[in-house]
RNA sequence: GGAGACGUCGCAUAGUCCGGUCGAGUGCACCACCCUGCUAAGGUGGAGAACCCUUUGAGGGUUCCAAGGGUUCAAAUCCCUUCGUCUCCGCCA
């Protein structure tokens, strides 16, 4: 949610970042009389409350036998009060529709557009070249006997996979990298819930634009998180937290799933897309001042692991109107996929400001009044990172040379040889 | 799944049976000051959150006793629902 001060002082920044998005800028102005409507019941209810019990006070104090006349000189305000209570619940609420309909305000230097109008802030690597004709990560892996599609949508249906022998320690060895690098820079590992309730999955913004892209559990009223970020964020949910002595910041490692809802024929080769995978995920609670800052942090923390990997990859600084209702900004980082002859999603990193904690009433104590928090998350790692890896390092043999800081975590294993499939 | 107990302003608790004097007491912790020749003890005072109004010196008001409904002139207190915690039984890949 955006702050509601802004919305009587600078209605106007507002629009423009309604604007740059795409969004409806008549809902800044729904908003603002939604406002006015919802402070002037306010102030009628909270009228006759007082004068209600004011009253009452009489009649507490009042002899036994004067009792009977107040109480009935009162039973019509107590009817008005009801009245007004019930218009002001109402008003609250159409406010409260109106005022998080409205986006996070995207934040200065974000290009305006859709998904097209990305920015490219750096390529690293340069695109490698090959002399032979590179296979893509499927058939590698197929050579690996690492990945088993065919089984993988016997079981659980299309988008759904086996990782085995190679391909499971693969996806272990990555995130334990990650979570390695997570640490030494201070996060606290965490393994969250990955069902969760209607009110942390509504308070994270997800049942808006993405609603359909979320399993949801009827028998339970539950939702299966697409990404820890969920449980991260409603972890401090109704908090007043401590941030004298600097941000916090959480490791979340957990299975993620999607729907995939509307995505038929895109990506149906390998696991690009699929419903069910894997991911090391960074979230952090900051002061509002820090927010930027740590967001260039987490995005080099995520640079330094593909550079790690020896992948390449560029950052873009993704357009307003491809951004999360959540994000004031946010940075992917793509590495280059040799046989797709582009740039994929690795990872993503946005700055949420104090949107998604206003709306889960996170705060910290800053000068003496409570105030809300900035929060930020970002990908560490993820089972489609073996996608890249796989496809960078291959030789003309069908082997894999394994990049030296992941071979720490594969017991010394230098280079991933061709099996037969079992 | 069955039975029961419980959920109070950081923590621990009082209050709930018998609705108004609880817009919530006490202890600990916390903050300021005082006293004290010393990392103690004592004293005084302060201190929660959200929102609204008038002002910008400060005031006034409303709401918050797990959450949401209901009864009532009036609910921490009575009734209902949900969520959570604990105990016992049952079940359990």
């Amino acid at each position: 949610m955006i702050d509601p001060q802004l919305l009587r002082d600078a209605p106007d920044v507002i629009r423009r970042s309604q604007e740059s998005r795409g969004d409806s800028v008549e809902a800044v102005d729904d908003a603002i009389a939604a406002d006015a409507a919802r402070r002037s019941a306010l102030s009628e209810f909270e009228r006759l409350r007082a004068e209600q019990n004011v009253f009452g006070k009489r009649v507490a104090a009042a002899a036994k036998e004067d009792k009977a006349a107040l109480v009935a000189q009162v039973q019509q305000l107590a009817a008005d009060v009801k009245v007004a209570q019930t218009a002001a619940g109402e008003a609250e609420s159409s406010y409260n529709s109106a005022i998080r309909s409205i986006a996070n305000i995207v934040l200065d230097g974000v290009p305006a557009g859709g998904e097209a109008n990305f920015e490219v802030l750096r390529e690293i690597g340069g695109t490698p070249a090959f002399d032979f004709e590179p296979k893509d990560h499927l058939e590698l892996a197929e050579g690996l006997d690492a990945i088993d599609m065919e089984r993988g949508a016997k079981v659980g249906g299309s988008r759904f996979y086996f990782l085995k022998g190679i391909g499971a320690r693969l996806e272990l060895a990555i995130m334990s990298l990650g979570l390695d690098r997570a640490l030494g820079a201070g996060f606290i590992p965490v393994i969250p819930p990955t069902l969760v309730r209607p009110e942390i999955m509504e308070g994270t913004g997800f049942l808006g634009e993405h609603a359909d892209e979320v399993y949801y559990l009827p028998a339970d009223d539950l939702y299966l998180t697409g990404t820890s970020e969920v449980a991260l964020a409603g972890l401090h949910s109704d908090e007043i937290l401590d941030l004298t002595e600097g941000p916090i910041r959480y490791a979340g490692w957990s299975t993620c799933y999607r729907r995939e809802a509307g995505s038929y024929g895109k990506d149906t080769r390998g696991i690009i897309r699929v419903h069910q995978f894997n991911k090391l995920e960074m979230f952090v609670y900051t002061t509002p001042d820090q927010a930027e800052e740590e967001h260039n942090r987490l995005v080099a923390w995520q640079e330094g692991m593909l550079q790690s990997l020896g992948l390449s990859y560029r950052v873009i600084d993704v357009a307003a109107g491809d951004l999360g209702s959540s994000a004031a900004r946010k940075f992917d980082v793509e590495a280059w996929v040799p046989t797709q002859g582009a740039y994929r999603e690795l990872t993503s990193t946005s700055n949420c400001t104090t949107y998604q904690a206003r709306r889960l009433s996170i705060r910290h104590r800053g000068d003496g009044k409570a105030e809300p928090v900035a929060t930020l998350n970002g990908t560490l790692a993820t089972t489609r990172w073996i996608v890249a890896l796989l496809e960078t390092h291959q030789q003309a043999d069908g082997s894999v040379l394994v990049p030296e800081a992941l071979r720490p975590y594969l017991g010394g294993l230098e280079l991933l040889v061709p099996i037969a499939k079992r």
